[in-house]
RNA sequence: GCGCUCGUAGCUCAGUUGGAUAGAGCAGCGGACUUCUAAUCCGCAGGUCGCAGGUUCGAAUCCUGCCGAGCGUGCCA
């Protein structure tokens, strides 16, 4: 808040200054070093370079026009022309004190809400969920939660694969091999089974592959027997992910697979012909993009040669779903690296069917998962981890640490403490790096309980609540608490002002995720905040201070906490009350 | 061949329009618990940011070339 309304005043004054500005470049940041002040824009230099004008004399220029005494000390030219902010200490009394009342968390709604869908996820029906998707959903979620947390309209969607050539294969083995015993108690198993079983047949046996294709054939002509066995096989996968989801915490506001765009492909294909963005080669129907240096060698294909429809005309039904059912100003797709040039070209491809339309499209990719070999992360035998056995396996080794640290817990607390550990610090393994590299995921890594971890950052929260606890006064951190609320809270050590500093710093980190759509300068802000939170516990008790210093200590210790938990929120992990 | 991404401390990784002295954690060394939870903290040591040029007041960041790695590249998704 502090440094939104700084940034205001900085971009009037600027405009007064060079009035074709770009208010875009004036964001004001944190000092990368105290001793400069507590807040500076590099903003000023380039936009002095581009015009050919001394950085400096800008930069004084724009001080002469600009009045923030409200809320700095001082504002001076450093250097090049950088431009440094030095906050009156009661700034940033006043803006903690504001959130302590409950007015805001730092974080202004956003002026103009936007619909944002998001995709992500995208699991395979018959298949089971494996760290393959773990990325897509925990970043989809946490950008979800982000994007809803700024105010916006969020539509979540998960594009499940629920249609295809393999539902030909799949059928034949449901009606040759189906186990129904182990079909009722591990069905995505078994139907994993069935589907390799029949794969590698087809290898050896043409007749076995000749029938595939005739199921196929069948279910796609909707064959009565064909559709009940591919719906029940969708039916048993949703479970399955159902399940997952819970206990991720990941919910959907809609499972539109494939297959929900069936009938709309070949329409999508007759547009697309009229629209003149496609054309015949080799008895396909591909777009070409000869415009386009990149894309100039690579062409899709919109309709293959036997006249089947594939995955780039599905996205384009979808996308086109999407801006017209949805009215959609954003759609966001979270994959991994390898369909950066998918999504160029259905970018491409849907820009010039459908001119008129203005929704920005962003695709959101990722790098992969790695063992701690440095190759892809697979079990010992070879195979792909099954995300629910990763998820067993995150609660059990949490619960070995709980059991060592707090044996003193009831079964029912080290239970749901193991539960928040093990899965947080699953998902904040994986938020933490940029989401371009490529990560080694390591149990020991995750689960340490120094440095940027979940453990690490869910302590420092229940340290806190901790205080509360045996503070005698259960509602003495509590935001917008009666008791003290009008009164601002004073900081009186430099541990407090720079904890509450960095408190006032969460609005412009999440601005900064938000467009460029990496968490992880969340989690390193949050982790940031614990470390000057525990700077504060290190030096400034709490409840053992007089009364006044007690009450805005503990206040600031509520505001600590709120925040912390909210990032953590936003990032997609619950919150313990203890550890 | 072409394209995308990457190469930062012994290891794993950060590094927000180019910005001030390149930061963490682990591992190593040395310290701090009759505590508001030591699941913690403090200190020390450790880097020609792959190599070579260029642009700039300023380059890990932008441009060019080279070396190395991963991925992608017309009918899988």
């Amino acid at each position: 808040m502090l440094n939104f309304k700084i940034e205001t005043r900085l971009i009037e004054a600027a405009l007064r200054v060079l009035s074709d500005a770009d208010p875009s470049l004036l964001k004001i940041r944190p000092c990368p070093n105290p001793k400069f002040g507590d807040f500076q824009t590099t903003g000023l230099m380039p936009l002095a370079k581009r015009r050919g004008l001394n950085p400096r004399e800008v930069a004084e220029e724009v001080i002469r026009n600009l009045d923030v005494s409200q809320y700095c000390s001082r504002v001076e030219v450093a250097g090049p022309g950088f431009l440094n902010f030095h906050v009156k200490k009661e700034a940033i009394e006043e803006v903690v004190s504001e959130a302590a009342r409950g007015e805001h968390i730092f974080s202004p709604k956003a002026e103009e809400p936007k619909t944002i869908v998001i995709d992500f996820s995208s699991p395979n029906v018959a298949k089971p969920m494996h760290v393959g998707h773990i990325r897509s959903t925990i970043l989809g979620d946490c950008l979800a939660r982000l994007f809803r947390f700024l105010g916006h309209k969020v539509i979540t969607d998960n594009h499940i694969g629920d249609w295809g050539t393999q539902f030909g294969k799949l059928i034949v083995g449901w009606k040759t091999r189906l186990d129904t015993q182990r079909l009722e108690n591990d069905p995505v198993g078994e139907m994993e089974r069935i589907y390799r079983e029949i794969n590698s047949e087809c290898e050896r046996a043409p007749s076995i592959l000749e029938s595939a294709r005739g199921e196929l054939v069948k279910l796609q002509n909707n064959d009565p027997e064909n559709i009940g066995i591919w719906r029940r096989m969708i039916e048993l996968s949703r479970h399955q992910f159902e399940s997952t989801y819970h206990r991720l915490g990941v919910e959907f506001d809609h499972m539109l697979g494939e297959s929900f765009y069936n009938s709309r492909l070949n329409n999508v294909i007759a547009e697309l012909q009229s629209a003149d963005v496609v054309r015949e080669s080799r008895g396909a129907l591909v777009a070409f993009f000869d415009e386009d240096p990149i894309l100039k060698e690579h062409p899709a294909i919109v309709r293959k040669s036997d006249g089947a429809a594939n995955y780039t005309t599905t996205d384009l039904a979808t996308l086109d779903y999407r801006v017209r059912e949805w009215g959609a100003d954003k759609i966001v797709y979270v994959t991994d690296s390898r369909q950066q040039l998918h999504f160029r070209q259905i970018f491409k491809i849907f820009e010039a069917w459908r001119r008129e339309v203005e929704t920005e499209m962003v695709h959101v990719w990722f790098g992969s998962i790695l063992g701690e070999d440095g190759k892809p992360f697979k079990t010992r035998s070879g195979e792909v981890v099954r995300l629910s056995e990763l998820l067993d396996e995150a609660e059990e080794r949490a619960q070995c640490v709980v059991e060592e640290k707090n044996p003193g817990l009831t079964d029912n607390e080290k239970e749901r403490i193991s539960r928040i550990v093990g899965i947080g610090a699953i998902k904040y393994a994986d938020l933490l790096p940029n989401r371009q590299s490529d990560y080694q995921f390591s149990w020991d890594k995750m689960l340490a309980l120094n440095g940027n971890t979940a453990p690490y950052l869910l302590y420092a929260y229940a340290r806190i609540r901790s205080i509360f606890r045996k503070s005698g006064d259960a509602s003495a951190g509590e935001l917008g608490a009666r008791d003290g609320g009008a009164a601002r809270i004073t900081l009186a050590t430099p541990e407090e002002v720079a904890l509450a500093r960095q408190l006032s710093c969460f609005g412009m980190t999440l601005e900064a995720v938000a467009e460029d759509y990496r968490p992880n300068y969340l989690c390193n802000y949050i982790y940031e905040l614990a470390g000057f939170f525990t700077q504060f516990y290190e030096k400034c008790p709490v409840l053992k201070a007089e009364p006044e210093i007690r009450r805005a200590r503990l206040r600031l210790c509520g505001v600590t906490a709120e925040v912390l938990k909210t990032g953590l929120e936003i990032l997609g992990l619950e919150v313990p009350e203890q550890m």
